[in-house]
This record gives C-alpha cells, sequence and structure tokens, in this order.
DNA sequence: TGTCGGTTTGCATAGGTTTGCGCAAATTGG
DNA sequence: CCAATTTGCGCAAACCTATGCAAACCGACA
C-alpha cells in the first residue's frame, strides 16, 4: 500500500552509486564499507553505512560476483532426496550456511538429464564450493570434479583413487561394528540387505559386515539388494523369509531399507521383532527412534559430517581448490528394541 | 589426467568473445544464437553453435543476469524441512524446475535470522519468481512481497486480505470430507489434533472438519496442539487419553503429527488401530502407506500444487509480478487402515 | 618547516553478457 | 532492372561492483 520511500519507481534497486551521492562520497568508498577489512576510515563507512540502510541498499550479489567469481553460493548436488536421510543433510547444511551469509543452489537431476551435465553449470554459476551427495560418480564427472576451479566434496560418498576430497562416515567400521554386536550378542545366521549396486556407502558396509562375521567364524552372509528403498527392503524381507535357514539378525545398509525389512517381517511375514528376527539399519534417520520401529541402528553424526565439509570448502582463502582429503567422521551404534533381549 | 583441449589455463572460463574469434562473427552473433527467437541466420548460428560445444562454452548466468534481470533462478523460502512433506515438494519443483533449465535456491532461515530478511536477499539475487512455504507470513512480510517487482507465490498457505498468490490444496473442504466420512462411518466422538498456532492450514482443516461435526449434530471435538510434530502427535495421544471421554477417532492436521498419535496409541496408551480409535491424517506422506501404519489420510496433490505455482509464475512473460491469484487444488481422501472396520 | 611512512580516497578499468541503433545485404514485388 | 522492405550483423553502451594504482592526506619526527 504504501509507496517506497525513495523517488525511485519500484522496479529499479538502488545503486552504489546512488549510496555514493547520498552519502557524498565515490563509489568505490561505498564498495569498501561493505568489503570486510578493506582500507577505509571509519567514520566514512559509518556515513556510507547510514547512507545505505536508509536507502536500503544492498550490494547485488551477481555484478559482485561477475567480479570475484565468488557469488556467495553453494551448489548442493543431490540426486534423490526421498530417503529421509538426506533432508535432514539438507536442513544442517542450509542452517550452517544460511549463519555464514551463504544460500545453497540445488542442483537435482531432471528427467532424462545426466549428473554430469550439472557440474558444469553449477560451476557456471560462480558457485564457491560444490557438494555431491548420493551419487555414484563416473570417470568423466571425477575428471571434471579434479580440474573444477572450486573445491569439491564428495558427501557420504567415496570413489578410490580419484584426487577428490570426500567426506564420510567410517562406513567399514560401522559395518564391523554391527558384526561385532550381533556375533556377540548370539546370533548365528546374520543377513545382509544391500543398498544400489555400485554405491560405495552399502560396499562399504558390507565390507565391514562380512569382515567382522567372517572374523567370528560365521560365514559369508546372504544377500539381498534393497535399493536403498522401503519398498526394497520389504521385498528383501519377503525374499530372506523364503530361504532355507531363516536368518535370525538382519543388517540393512541403511534405516528406510531397515524399516521396510522390519515391517515386511511383522506384517507380511508375521515374525516377531526382536524376538524371532533381530534388525539393525544405518543412518540414524528420526523416524527410527518411533515407538513402533525402535530400530537399533549406526548413526551418522550429520551436524559433524557437514562441519567438515563446510571446512574443506572453506579451507582455501583464494577459492581454488584444495589438496584433496578424505575424512571420515567416527559413528556409534545406537542400541534400540529391534535387537533387545 | 587429460588437459583441457584448449590452450587456456583450466583457471579461466571460454567466453563469448572466444567463440566469437574461433566461428568468426561477433559477440553480438553469439548472444543472439543463444537467445530464443533472435534475429539470426540459420547458418552463421549454426556455426556458432558448433564452435561453442567444440570450446565447451555456455552463457554466464551471472553476467546474463546482471542484464535482463533474470538470473534463471527461483528462490524457495522454506523454513521446516523435518516434515517429510517438504522434502517431496522440494523434490518435485526441482524436477520439474530443472527439466526447463530453472535452478532452485534455497533460503532458510538461520539461528537468529529472520523470515522477512531473507526475500530481500533473495530478489537481489535476480531470482525470476519467489515461493514461499511453510511459513506464517508477518504484515511487513505480506507488504515486501505485494511490492516485489516478481511474482511471489505462497505455497501451501493463504494470507487473508492480503493481494499475494496463493496456491494450495482445498484444506477447509478436506476437514469437511475427513469428518463427514467419520460421521457416516458411525463415529460419535471425533477429536482433533492441530498444528502450530497460526498456521493457516491448520486452522482451515479445524474450521471444516468442526463445520462437518455440527452440521451432524456432534458437539465441537476436544483438541490438543501438536506443533505438526511427531512428538507432538505422541503427547496429544497421552492427553486425549486422559480424556473423561476417550475419542473414538482422532484427526490430525497433517500425517507427521496423525503417526505420532497412532505410535502414542498403540504404544503407550495399550490401545488397537482401528478396533479402539481411529486415526485419520491429512498430506499423504510416504510413511502413511507403510504397513505398520497403514494411514487413512487426505492426499494433497503436490504434482498439481507444483504446476499450478510454476503456472503462476512462468504467467508473466515480462517478470513483472502478475495480478494475484488462488489456486486451490481439490485433494483426496485415502482410505487404509488406521480407519477400516 | 621539510620529509617520510602509512593510511584513505578516487579514477579508471575489468568482468561477460544483452540490446538498441545504424548500415549493408538479401529478398520481394512490380 | 529498380525501389521498397525485410533481414542480418557489428559497434558501443549498459548492467553494477571490485580493485590496482596513483594521488592526496595525515601525523610525526628530524
Amino acid at each position: 500500500m504504501t509507496p517506497p520511500k525513495n523517488g525511485k519507481s519500484k522496479m529499479e534497486r538502488t545503486t552504489a552509486a546512488d549510496v555514493a551521492r547520498a552519502a557524498g562520497v565515490s563509489i568505490s568508498a561505498v564498495s569498501r564499507a561493505f568489503t570486510p577489512n578493506a582500507s577505509i576510515a571509519k567514520q566514512t563507512k559509518s556515513r556510507v553505512m547510514q547512507a545505505a540502510t536508509a536507502l536500503g541498499y544492498q550490494p547485488n550479489p551477481l555484478a559482485r560476483g561477475l567480479i570475484t567469481r565468488r557469488s556467495g553460493m553453494i551448489a548442493l548436488l543431490m540426486s534423490e532426496v526421498t530417503n529421509p536421510f538426506y533432508p535432514a543433510v539438507l536442513e544442517t547444511f542450509a542452517r550452517a550456511l544460511s549463519s555464514r551469509g551463504k544460500r545453497i543452489m540445488l542442483f537435482t537431476p531432471g528427467e532424462d538429464e545426466p549428473l554430469e551435465a550439472l557440474l558444469p553449470q553449477a560451476l557456471g554459476y560462480g558457485v564457491e564450493g560444490v557438494v555431491i551427495t548420493s551419487a555414484r560418480p563416473t570417470a568423466e564427472m571425477t575428471a571434471a570434479c579434479e580440474s573444477a576451479p572450486v573445491p569439491v566434496v564428495l558427501f557420504n560418498r567415496t570413489v578410490e583413487g580419484a584426487a577428490i576430497s570426500a567426506v564420510g562416515c567410517d562406513n567399514e567400521a560401522g559395518g564391523r561394528k554391527i558384526a561385532d554386536f550381533l556375533v556377540e550378542s548370539g546370533r548365528k545366521r546374520p543377513a545382509f540387505v544391500a543398498g544400489l549396486a555400485g554405491a560405495s556407502t552399502s560396499l562399504y558396509r558390507e565390507r565391514g559386515f562380512t569382515a567382522g562375521l567372517t572374523a567370528a567364524g560365521l560365514p559369508t552372509p546372504p544377500r539381498h539388494v534393497g535399493d536403498f528403498t522401503f519398498e526394497g527392503g520389504l521385498r528383501a524381507a519377503e525374499e530372506l523369509l523364503d530361504l532355507k535357514e531363516q536368518p535370525d539378525a538382519i543388517f540393512a545398509a541403511n534405516d528406510i531399507m531397515a524399516l521396510g525389512v522390519l515391517d515386511g517381517l511383522r506384517r507380511v511375514g508375521g515374525l516377531r521383532v526382536p524376538e524371532d528376527v533381530w534388525v539393525v539399519g544405518f543412518d540414524d534417520i528420526a523416524a527410527a527412534a518411533w515407538p513402533s520401529f525402535s530400530l537399533t541402528t549406526f548413526r551418522q553424526p550429520i551436524k559433524r559430517m557437514v562441519a567438515e565439509t563446510l571446512r574443506i570448502l572453506e579451507s582455501s582463502d583464494d577459492g581454488a581448490p584444495v589438496p584433496p582429503s578424505t575424512v571420515l567422521v567416527p559413528g556409534r551404534l545406537i542400541e534400540r528394541n529391534s535387537t533387545a533381549g
């Protein structure tokens, strides 16, 4: 209802020149006033700031980004948002970045859009860093990551032999820990439900798991693929029920599958958890703590993982990529009722 | 491993000038080649395009946005990402926009950052449109929305008396539909679990619900606040169990609360659903269909809601805001086992 | 008072694109 | 074959800010 304070049409932004005129200084003075630790007198800075707030001015990120090649944006390449683990990651990133004045640009592959095409696009926007999550990078992709002009971090993924930074939880140790836990609790016939074929997370968790079982003299566990989805977990449960030797414990590479397994065992198979079968997941999503499930799981410390990711992204102060480093944050087994008794 | 094809350092982008030189044309020809229906000969366009792909050129969105004020980005203001309904919305938006070559900029309020501060920031980035979801706009906010230079759409929210476009599901009709369903099924003592105080969605759903009950001669239902969270639903269930007259049906203003209610009734109260109490939710999130819950709920047609939102955003071809329109998409009651029998 | 070291400030340019304008070329109609 | 249009293309301005460089300024010390 109220017209804008200044005389200009509401269509045009107030520019640095307007502020400069109002404050009686040059444009560069305005620019310096908004640049942290730039060479400017305290007095002029305050005069500029005063004029700026009066006019409602704030620097145009696009024009600024055109020069500095820093647009104040971090690209997040994320292909699956349905698994509740990733919204939690997204939110953690969003909050952490928001408090630093940075913004998230979300890149999700469209219908027939390959993931590789997204990275150049993101770089074109002058993002200050790229976080790639939940994707199996192709060879082409890793090459693109290595030659990117800004830091790139794989979140919750690793690529062996590639010079790319990666942050994740120690999946192998997690799988091992779960195997040890089951063995110590006297479980004899554990089974495994894998995620998407080729996903490094599933792979490492399985590796640690089988290693732990083997060390205890147990055979390699029977194995089904659940594609990291609830429905996949349901199907896996049904298939595992058909085995001659029914498993007495099931470790699913991911919580959402574990919940599917648990539900399948109970509702379709008519089994009781934990009395008949134990179920263990990985991630510790919110639903794992719901009374209906009370799922024992390996908690991924999202906050620390995000913090480490940002630390890597920000470790180069001139914006250039940094020597690749891999950070494995330790997780923790959360025991709940799906393994009690 | 392989060095970049062109001789330039990998640090510098290939610019329009490079392409122009390679194609033997002027810079403007390159620009026109990338501008839809610009005045350019077919032949030169193809020559430009050929050179462009050879050099791996694509227009710099920042520089382009600086002039056109169209950066190819849509701002999404979203405060709570934990309720699974919103990730689903986010993903639908991401996919729809991705296939149109647009990108999402996610704005989430930081620790102590007010939501109002986010809108000017978003506009500063030259976004082509703003979608605000899951927020109760303040008076100040609505004023800012009304005078924004680009279309702004409230998603799943409405503000009465404000000149802002809004897209949502017909919450009142949904509440009414649920009331009718419960009444027709012979329920006598329905209760209601509200969301956050002041949220328009919860308000309208309650209004339709109580209207339906009143029309059937039933009293205004007992009411508890669940804050739109699972834990809130748990608490609401406990409180409703303490009532003198235990309800025989509970309608929660959103699925995640309904699941909390359901779990609370079963695990804490020792009741059976649906034998002892019916439970109905609103949204139809993925977990509602899980066998453990099998929650009857009112499905919000996310895809259509998103499509309508984008239609409004794109309805102005010169980028200016459009006369506000409110679109209410009809939803549908999905009957599952939480109300069977 | 002159000079010197350090801090501020302004000028001018860069950054990559879009677009109005003018001119040349091609097309059309008579 | 010529005039009237249409079409195609290059030049240069514009968008808005950051920053190197040099000038101006300040206080202080000899």
